[in-house]
DNA sequence: AATGAATGAGTGTTCATTCAT
DNA sequence: TATGAATGAACACTCATTCAT
């Protein structure tokens, strides 16, 4: 059973997602943040130490998803080829939706000195190895079957989430519109391959 | 021959891509631009509008370098492995200098919807379309001589220019030397060589 | 007999007590007093209308107990000045245990002229005199047994005050630690002597 | 010369002195003080880091004001029984037209917890002593010349400047004018004063 | 051209007070 | 009676920008 309380610190949690992902850190404001969960300033006081820490909270969320969903996906019985696909599929959407890379591979920030990014670092790294050794397990499974070409999981599991962040660029950068995610993918796969 | 209004402008701009390079553009105080520089504050708004203006100016001179450097090895006599290879080695180095991926890879801002975002937008977007459309002339380059396959060269560009990224932020998040940027290129490759 | 309700109002006085002495009105916060008292911070409001009457009980009660302490003294069987003596003795104790002069002598906050203070002004001035007519009242029979040469026994009064808050602060300030508030209180004393 | 600076500065110490004193530290804001100083909010924080700063650098010139006086009436030439009637009478006025006893005598806040007071204690500690020190020479020279009996000069100094104090609430306390400071000085001599 | 003191709009954060439960 | 989550006014402080010199 939910609490009040934990609905309205998820509620905050999304509001803040969507509003830090378009605008970033810095341009968002505690006061637009509270606007758009429909509580008073100091109520989002009440449930976050400070700015700082609601984003930390954002970011850790939004990675938890991710991971969950990734450990979901590694479970079902496909080949690691599928869920690969199924995985940048989806992720892409989403990155699409909130018209942002954000977090998720957002690793930019990772070296802003900020006081903020020094608490937010450790905990983005933390996670991103978390999110790579479960592709790389996945990758490994591929390796198994003779899907993929022998290569180190977890060099390969970086570039999928590199492959994934050019899908959603491609979106707005290449002006062909028929250039699709599939074919970036498709460029992903084509190096695990093996050579005939 | 240069006077002396170019030469402040073009220290200014200098100094400004180091501290916009570590700070980002909110951290980042016109107060410590001008110190940096050894100019006083009110001395910066003779040559930029805002800060905003001097923002886009650091990309346009960070892209214009990147531009030239494009254009200066695809002239070279290399295979257009080697030349790809040459100047992911150089700009990976530049950016473990710079302690930043920065601009020229960091698209991430290009959905921030603030108001210096959407002025830096359209400037960046071209830009970095012209970048692409070099390194797609490298790739076609490679696929008539057979090194590729036949891909999409602008998406294999965009790829490329991720993989680049990658091969920067590989430093931070994974700190086992094991993975290192030689590795997540030769994977980029292998997605564009022709199977055997 | 004491209803639940006065001793709810009592505890939330004293715990006021000891905490406005330490950190003065602005510091002190109504969650610190509630926490202190082991209640809810809404529960305060149902026994003080706000945080300046809270303050405004709290002098009250403070001027009340030692109002009561002073008549008891007086009726007792003893010397003017070993009544004086015992008074000052057991109010500097006090001060040191609260590590304040606090209210009783700190006619400082008379001045404020926030709103607070405006409602506390009358009350202090009123108590204060009542407090320093038992304390002449105490020097008046002095002067009656010959303990003491005629002067104006409310000067001497607030005098005496004075004196005793001397006592207190020569804790803190002068250095030596073998002066003792007994040196301070012959100072009053020898003040009061009859000339030989 | 007095620079433009130094002027700004001490325009701002003295309009925060007398708000200062007239509202304590919580109640003044930092708007109070610029509006009354005739400057921008911003422009306050050119000259002090911030409140704090502000209301130790008040308290250090109030002390420096007031010991440079003690100093210059040490120097006189007359008995010391004139010289502390002199200084206690200049005091009480000033402190009447301020309205406040304010730091002189205000010995209260140096028990506050506060981040404020923890840094103002020191300061005013080390000045009250410097004061006490100078009260507590002439107190010494007029033991030489008998017109005091042998007391420490220390404590008889604090208890001296506890009874200027006494002299200036003496006006809002008992408001019929039966009590005026003279009396009580009065009072405070007569403890010094040889038996006859 | 160069300066840097002055400005004031804007923001994060606190906390006394209220009110639905 | 008691609660404590929610409120929002108030305030300290920052910093891009201006302008008199």
């Amino acid at each position: 059973m939910r609490t009040k309380e934990q609905h309205t610190r998820e509620k905050i949690i999304n509001c803040a997602l969507r509003i830090f992902a378009k605008e970033g850190f810095f341009k968002t404001t505690v006061a637009d943040i509270a606007q758009a969960t429909g509580i008073a300033k100091g109520t989002l006081y009440l449930y976050f130490k400070d700015k700082a820490s609601l984003y930390v909270s954002v970011i850790e969320e939004h990675f938890k998803v991710g991971i969950d969903y990734l450990h979901e996906v590694e479970k079902e019985s496909m080949t690691s080829t599928k869920k690969l696909k199924k995985i940048a599929d989806e992720w892409i959407d989403t990155m699409i939706q909130l018209k942002s890379s954000f977090f998720m591979f957002s690793m930019e920030n990772i070296n802003l000195s900020s006081k903020i990014m020094k608490a937010v670092k450790p905990i983005m790294n933390f996670r991103l190895k978390e999110m790579i050794d479960i592709i790389a397990k996945i990758i490994e499974q591929g390796i198994a079957k003779k899907e993929f070409r022998k290569i180190e999981p977890h060099v390969a599991a970086l570039h999928y989430l590199n492959t994934i962040r050019t899908g959603f660029f491609v979106n707005f950068i290449v002006p062909k519109k028929q250039i699709d995610k599939n074919e970036i993918l498709e460029l992903f796969f084509n190096g695990l391959k093996r050579r005939r």
